[in-house]
DNA sequence: CTGCCGCCTCCCGCTACGTGAGGGTCAAGC
DNA sequence: GCTTGACCCTCACGTAGCGGGAGGCGGCAG
C-alpha cells in the first residue's frame, strides 16, 4: 500500500507543500522513495500523519508535534497542559485586545470634540525611563490605565465638558498664582497642586501621592508635557513640578 | 527637540531594532537625520510613534496602521470594527482548541486501555476526496465530531468495556452471517447494518443513513478502514458496505 | 589618545508553509 | 513510438515583526 505524495495530500487535506516541508524538517519522511525519486508514504507514515494533524489543530507548533511523537513512552499530558495554559493566556490577551478595541471605539464617537490636548491627557503617554513602572501602568493594559480608560468609556459627552471646564478653571488659578509671583511650594500652589491630583483621581484614576510626583517627574522630564504646561503658562511646567512634590512631601 | 534612536527606545518602550524596523518599512522614519547619518526623531515624530504603538497594542498590522496613519482625513471607525470581529473570531477559534485540549486530556486518562483499533475508530481518520464533507465534520471540530469527542469525554472505563464488548459482539454476528452465505442485501445483513449504524449513534454521534453510506464507502475506499475490517473477517468491507447501502435504500 | 558607549548598515534567523520556476516521469491515446 | 497532460522533483524567494550579531564609525570623558 504505497501512496504518492498528492493522494496523501488530497486525503489528509493538506498540501503537497506541507507534506514536503514535513519531509525537510523530518517530521514525516516517506518510508520509501521509488526509482524516479517519488516520494511513497505507506500506512505507518499516514498513521502518523494523523496524529501530526490532530495535534496541529490543537495549536502545537510542529517542533514540538516532533518531541511527542519521536518519544513514544512519553506521556503527552504535560503537553497538553502547557498547551492548554498556552492557549487560555493567548485568549486572555486577545480579550483585553477586544475590550480596548470597545473602548476606542466609545472614545471615537465622541472624539469629534476632543481637542488634542484632551487626548494626549486621556490616552497614553511619553515617559523617560526613570518612570518605567508608570509607563507601565499607563501603557500595559494595567490597572490605572484601565480604570482611566473604563471611566473614560462611559464618559458622556456633558462629562467631557464638565472635565474640560474644571481643567480650563484649574489652569486659571494657577497661572494667576504664578502671575502673583507666590511660591511654588507655598500652600496655594499646594493647594491647587492637591486639587490637580483630586482632578485625576475624580476624572481618570486613582491618584496617589506617589504616581502624583511621578506625573510631576515626567512634566518637567518629557517636553511632550513640557509644552503642554509651557503652552498654557511658561514656567508652568517647573512650578508644578515643585508644589505637587511640595505637597506630596506635607502629606507623608 | 531632538532625540536619538536609543532615547525614543527608551521612552516609548521599544528596542531599537524595532525603530529601525519602522524606518525601513517606512512607517515610522525620523524627519532628519544628522551629518553622521544618525537617526534624529522629533515631536512629531514621537506622536507618530506613540499612535502606532497604541493601535498595535489594540493587535493592527503595522501594514494597516500605516493606513490609518496616512489617511488623516480617513475615519479609523471601520477599521477598529474590522479589527474587533478578527480578535473575536481569533478567540472563538482559541476556545476552541482549548475545548479540544480539555477533551484531549480527558481521552488521555482513559486511554492507557484503549486499543489502536479503538482510538482509530474515536478519533479522526483519513478519507479520500470524495468524502471531504464528512472528513469536515470529522475532523474540522464540527458538530459531529464535537459531539463524538464530547461523549467520548464522560466515558468511563466501564463505558469503554461494554462498547468494546457490543462491537465484538456485534462482530461476531456479522463475521458468521458472511460465513453462513446470507444475502449482503439480505434482511439478516440489513439488519446487522442498522445495528452497526444504532450502534453508532449510540456511541459517538448522530450517524444519519447519509452519513452512515458515506462511512460505508470509506470502509472499501479507505484502505486503512478497509485493513480494520478485512482483519475481522476477509470480504467483511466490501460485504457490509453493500449491506450499509441496501439498509438505507430500504429505509428510504 | 584611549576607552567605552552608542550609532550605523548589512544580513541571517524565526513559523509554517505559499507560490512559482525549471525540468523530469508516467500512463494514456494516436 | 511519440505526444500530451497530469503529476512529480528540487531549488529558492516571500511572508510579519522584529531579535541578535558582525564589523565599523562617531562622540565624549578622562
Amino acid at each position: 500500500m504505497a501512496y504518492t505524495v498528492g493522494q496523501v495530500a488530497r486525503a489528509a487535506h493538506v498540501t503537497v507543500r506541507t507534506l514536503h516541508h514535513y519531509d525537510e524538517i523530518g517530521l514525516l519522511s516517506p518510508s520509501e522513495r521509488s526509482p524516479a525519486g517519488y516520494r511513497r508514504y505507506d500506512d505507518t507514515d499516514l498513521e502518523r500523519l494523523q496524529l501530526i494533524r490532530a495535534y496541529r489543530e490543537l495549536g502545537f507548533p510542529l517542533e514540538e508535534i516532533a518531541e511527542i511523537l519521536d518519544d513514544p513512552g512519553g506521556d503527552p499530558l504535560p503537553h497538553l497542559r502547557r498547551q492548554h495554559e498556552l492557549l487560555t493566556g493567548r485568549i486572555g490577551k486577545l480579550r483585553d485586545m477586544v475590550a480596548a478595541i470597545e473602548l476606542a471605539m466609545e472614545a471615537r464617537k465622541l472624539d469629534i470634540q476632543l481637542t488634542p490636548e484632551e487626548r494626549f491627557e486621556v490616552f497614553g503617554d511619553f515617559d523617560p525611563d526613570e518612570h518605567a513602572e508608570e509607563a507601565e501602568r499607563r501603557w500595559g493594559g494595567t490597572e490605572a490605565y484601565r480604570q482611566s480608560a473604563e471611566r473614560v468609556a462611559r464618559f458622556s459627552k456633558e462629562d467631557w465638558l464638565r472635565n474640560k471646564a474644571e481643567n480650563e478653571d484649574w489652569a486659571r488659578r494657577i497661572t494667576a498664582l504664578v502671575d502673583s509671583g507666590a511660591p511654588a511650594d507655598g500652600p496655594e500652589a499646594m493647594g491647587l497642586a492637591e486639587e490637580h491630583r483630586q482632578l485625576i483621581s475624580r476624572w481618570f484614576y486613582d491618584c496617589s501621592y506617589e504616581i502624583h510626583t511621578g506625573l510631576a517627574d515626567m512634566y518637567v522630564a518629557d517636553p511632550r508635557f513640557t509644552a503642554y504646561f509651557e503652552k498654557i503658562r511658561p514656567g508652568l511646567a517647573a512650578y508644578l513640578n515643585e508644589a505637587i512634590h511640595a505637597n506630596a512631601i506635607s502629606r507623608a
